[in-house]
DNA sequence: CTGAAAGCGCTTACAG
DNA sequence: CTGAAAGCGCTTACAG
């Protein structure tokens, strides 16, 4: 039988509000605090969360918005968030949505609906309706990966790293450049690197050739137009705007029989673990997802605690030089 | 201002038990049912769950224990269950532990405590503080990936499937075999894999020279201990407990210089999504892990629903003859 | 420091 | 079919 609160305080003879204040810090002498303790270790009683949210109209829970769970970079941010919301004595609620943005708003509304402290949003696009939503829930909201004048941002400095990378090739040489990136509707993955890359080049001073191409997120459609890619244009290096995208264009470079880095140099973004693994291993440039998650994780808390928190935070990233680029 | 059951039943001029009957399917007349129904749609009004759960004393919430989030399998597996359940109108929770076995027992009772309706685990070693833990907690429990007596579970028919990868590297003509695996302590991935692997080779009339491997989960480990065994063991084939450890053995090989699959053959278990993208493609045994998790998840409700569902659940599995695999 | 009482928003017998 | 009342397990002013 699940003891509640009337029980510990019959059991340790004092009345229910003294036993709710022993549990909330409040004051209570140090005779019945032991009283109190005692009884509770003996019946290893737990308040009920739901009588004490119904009351306090809150609960230590942080909504986490992903747009999938079957990638790197989310299952990164959300171990991230998890393990500092831990640390704090908060929860994560992990809401999928599948990538439909429709889905997206209805668990923003639903997780204040369970009255969520706070949500932390893996955004992808950030449109009206969000900002709406946002505006309506009443509850602090951080974005991560994406940027948005109106709401709170972790993001991982995808201009900055795609610049940094820009320098790094050029400096090895290649001038017949290929780029293959994503949606601009994707403001971080689509628009952040690709000026970066963009922004590198203007700097350069001697003349470039520079192709841009568009696909999907999917391996598939990558090793499709990097293979067309590679037939036309014959560029010394294909610049990807992910590293799902890099492994594509290697696994096309293999299916034509043109070796990398030796024929063909490929670069990704992200910093996936199984980079490091592929033949050659992939030069890209690591984002630290974990730690960007870990990021936001403390500033709900701190919005929570009406504490300081910076509107943008930029979380790090490095260059990490390994076998598929090449002298050119 | 949030509105409550006695504002609708304040503004529809009824009883709030009217409301209440209505919101949970209770016998209410067609009249008073669209008046319900106009102020409802009108302020949008939504149920406090805390109340509702406070009362009813359940939740429609499943808590799902995984060990880590980072990894395909799980990640499939979660999709499955949450996919599963929002379809059936439940919603999940997913509790992450780690890796750490103190910290998933921990997470049980935490669930519990939280009034969940039932847990999935994703299981890697079942101990008696595991079991002790489902007796106490008393709802339902089933578990994915692994098998024991006394629980529902899910398992992905590790042994029959690596009978079946057996029988099919031995018709390629392989008798010189080295079997990279893991720990006994897991018992689906440790040992039925390997026995399978074995009941393929006893049936075999022909001899085989095998000798077996133990390796981390880890890809790195993977590569140096897979390097050893090419150097020393020289099989015509390694055989790999896992997806990762085959990509780190495939990476063992290319540090080598030795080619895939002309000189050493190659397999996995998984079918992770990467193994189709890597250079050969990966030969393995692909495991519907989404379904899997669906099942899991469709087990529970039956079971909330006292319905009958059967002890263990054998999920499919395929073998994905690709280019590793080459005939000897 | 301590206790009695009211109330959070719902559901559920019980009458009618 | 409908309503009044009690109660789920807590917290929070309010007295004392």
């Amino acid at each position: 039988m699940m003891k509640t609160i009337a029980d510990i305080a019959n059991l340790a003879g004092v009345a229910k509000s003294t036993v709710s204040r022993y549990l909330n810090g409040g004051s209570v002498s140090e005779a019945t605090k032991r009283k109190i303790e005692l009884v509770i270790n003996e019946t290893g009683y737990v308040p009920n969360t739901f009588a004490q949210s119904l009351k306090a109209k809150k609960t230590n829970i942080i909504g986490t918005v992903v747009p999938r769970l079957d990638s790197f970079a989310s299952s990164q941010i959300l171990i991230g968030v998890d393990e500092k919301l831990r640390e704090m004595n908060y929860q994560m609620l992990i809401s999928n949505t599948n990538q439909s943005l429709t889905r997206e708003i209805e668990s923003i509304y639903s997780l204040s609906n369970q009255k969520v402290a706070g949500i932390i949003l893996l955004a992808t696009q950030i449109t009206d309706t969000h900002i709406e939503a946002f505006e309506k829930i009443n509850i602090p909201v951080i974005l991560v990966g994406q940027q948005h004048d109106s709401v709170y941002s972790v993001i991982h400095n995808d201009e900055s790293a795609a610049y940094e990378l820009g320098k790094y090739i050029l400096k090895k040489g290649h001038r017949k450049i290929a780029y293959l990136g994503v949606t601009n509707k994707d403001i971080a993955v689509g628009v952040k690197r690709k000026e970066g890359i963009i922004r590198a080049i203007k700097d350069e001073e001697e003349l470039c050739e520079v192709n841009f191409y568009e696909t999907g997120f999917d391996m598939n459609e990558a090793v499709s137009k990097a293979s067309t890619i590679i037939e036309r244009f014959k560029p010394s290096i294909i610049v990807c705007a992910t590293d799902n995208i890099a492994l594509g264009a290697l696994k096309a470079a293999h299916q034509r029989g043109i070796r990398v880095p030796e024929e063909l140099s490929i670069t990704g973004f992200g910093g996936y673990e199984v980079t490091e693994i592929t033949h050659p291993s992939l030069t890209t440039v690591k984002f630290f997802y974990k730690e960007a998650g870990c990021d936001a994780a403390n500033g709900i808390i701190k919005l929570l605690k009406g504490e300081e928190f910076s509107p943008v935070t930029l979380s790090k990233y490095q260059i990490m030089e390994r076998e598929s680029v090449d002298k050119k």
